[in-house]
RNA sequence: GUGCCAGUAGCUCAAUAGGCAGAGCAUCGCACUGUGGAUGCGAGGGUUGUGGGUUCGAGACCCAUCUGGCACCCCA
């Protein structure tokens, strides 16, 4: 065999069958975002690197971006994510746009990482925005879409849970554990790693950060309530609106989650496989009130949150959630050969049928009708139209059923009435 | 970027202890040159991921490298 030069590493080939998936996860996506009133937007794929430099996660633009010199020489990044492109799309506009602003994308995305289940170097992700509005209500209504989505794609709250929490009443409550605000971002990064690592491992962590050993009881004791929610407004309303919408079943409370990305300010939340073997998060969001002030806009709140592709594929198909007729092959019908001579026959009627809006193939060679029917019944094509001398001979057409078998014969004169409605059915 | 595991036909995998590279499925052909899925017979298909080394001899052992998987790191 030929030597294939290999593809980069971590990027996927999209295989009709793969491709498949993707734009019904698109289709999925773009039905639930515009019910819900948003408006679909993109950005370039291509950002400068100082966007990304001041807000998102340092290791974010640090280590896991793609970024090159171009022939100028100022360097270029492969977006790594959306938000920031979105800041400053929003402040540029920000006296003409109307809001709340609701919009959303679905688009590629680059990170420099090494490529495992549920990670890629390339992938696809989709963002949802709600802006202008500081409210729980607005929380509450991309949560809500969330359920929807996972909802309309088959995701039942026994499989996928979203877990929420609130930045500001973690904060709140770790200055009563006399930790100072700026502290917060390290202990922050502590309990993000405290599932992941074994106790007494952790402990030592904690403690090498200069938490006294009250403090990392206070600490655990606060990550184990369940109940301290009750102790947030913004958490109480949140919880008391879903109640309204019946979808609080997906949705429960957990004060383990943070988020890495710096920028977020209050309501943080992550959906995740519960019923399953996939232990990455499905997606995340949350509030980042201060980030459209960050990129050199006026101040204005935001909530929003973004979903990769990788890892939902994944759960999508250990649950068996990917309907399998979105793979059908496009043509309805594939109207035969029997001879180079009678190709002209078969080309004919493939045009008439394909004028009146039939997905039609034709066999391109005057192949054996075995090979050809084979072909049909390979490729999942559900008719085929035979088209020989004794069909000519009569002014008509053999139609064949690859599902029943049947064969009817069907005059030129009556493909209106008799044959295009089976074809279009 | 770090550690561990794996890579053999298009796919899934086998090959005692280092000793002739195989099977099933798929493909193609024929039985059947105007009727698919089934069956039978036959055929093609490999520099064992790549490059080096040890050995009379390497798919197997050693080194490097690439790709994938797992755990870190981080995150969608």
């Amino acid at each position: 065999m030929k030597q294939i030069i290999s593809p980069i590493k971590g990027t996927r080939d999209f295989y009709p069958e793969n491709m498949a998936v993707r734009s019904w996860l698109y289709e999925n996506i773009k039905q639930i975002s515009q019910r819900y009133g948003y408006q679909e937007y993109d950005g370039p794929f291509l950002e400068p690197i100082e966007l990304y430099a001041a807000k998102s996660g340092e290791e974010l633009v640090k280590e896991q971006s793609f970024v090159f010199p171009d022939r100028s020489g100022d360097l270029i990044t492969l977006r790594p994510e959306l938000t920031p492109t979105l800041a400053r799309m929003v402040a540029q506009k920000q006296k003409q746009l109307v809001f709340p602003l609701r919009w959303w994308s679905f688009g590629p995305f680059w990170r420099y990482e090494k490529p495992q289940k549920g990670r890629s170097r390339e992938f696809f992700q989709w963002n949802i925005d709600l802006i202008g509005i500081d409210t729980p209500e607005a929380d509450a209504e991309l949560l809500s879409i969330i359920v929807s989505f996972f909802k309309a794609i088959g995701l039942s709250a026994a499989q996928v849970k979203i877990f929420i929490n609130d930045r500001k009443l973690m904060e709140e409550q770790l200055c009563l554990l006399d930790i100072p605000p700026e502290r917060h971002t390290k202990v922050f990064r502590l309990i993000d790693r405290k599932e992941k690592m074994e106790f007494q491992e952790w402990e030592s962590y904690a403690k090498g950060e200069g938490l006294s050993s009250s403090q990392i009881n206070g600490l655990i004791n606060l990550l184990h309530d369940t109940e301290l929610w009750k102790n947030s407004p913004n958490l109480i309303r949140i919880f008391q609106i879903l109640e309204t919408e019946a979808v609080s079943e997906y949705i429960e409370f957990d004060p383990n989650i943070i988020r890495g990305l710096d920028y977020y300010t209050s309501t943080v939340f992550e959906a995740k496989d519960v019923g399953g073997s996939v232990r990455r998060s499905i997606l995340g969001g949350g509030r980042y009130d201060d980030l459209l002030a960050a990129v050199g806009g006026d101040p204005l709140p935001a909530v929003g949150f973004a979903m990769g592709d990788v890892v939902l594929s994944l759960i999508l198909q250990e649950y068996g959630c990917i309907p399998s007729d979105i793979f059908a092959h496009p043509a309805r019908v594939l109207v035969t050969t029997f001879s180079q001579e009678m190709f002209p026959y078969s080309l004919k009627l493939a045009h008439q049928l394909r004028e009146k809006g039939i997905n039609v193939v034709t066999y391109p060679e005057a192949a054996n009708l075995n090979k050809q029917l084979k072909y049909a019944d390979r490729m999942q094509i559900p008719y085929v139209i035979l088209l020989g001398p004794d069909e000519i001979a009569q002014n008509s057409l053999s139609l064949k059923s690859l599902k029943s078998g049947e064969q009817i014969r069907i005059s030129f004169l009556e493909l209106d009435e008799k044959l295009l409605p089976i074809l279009a059915g």
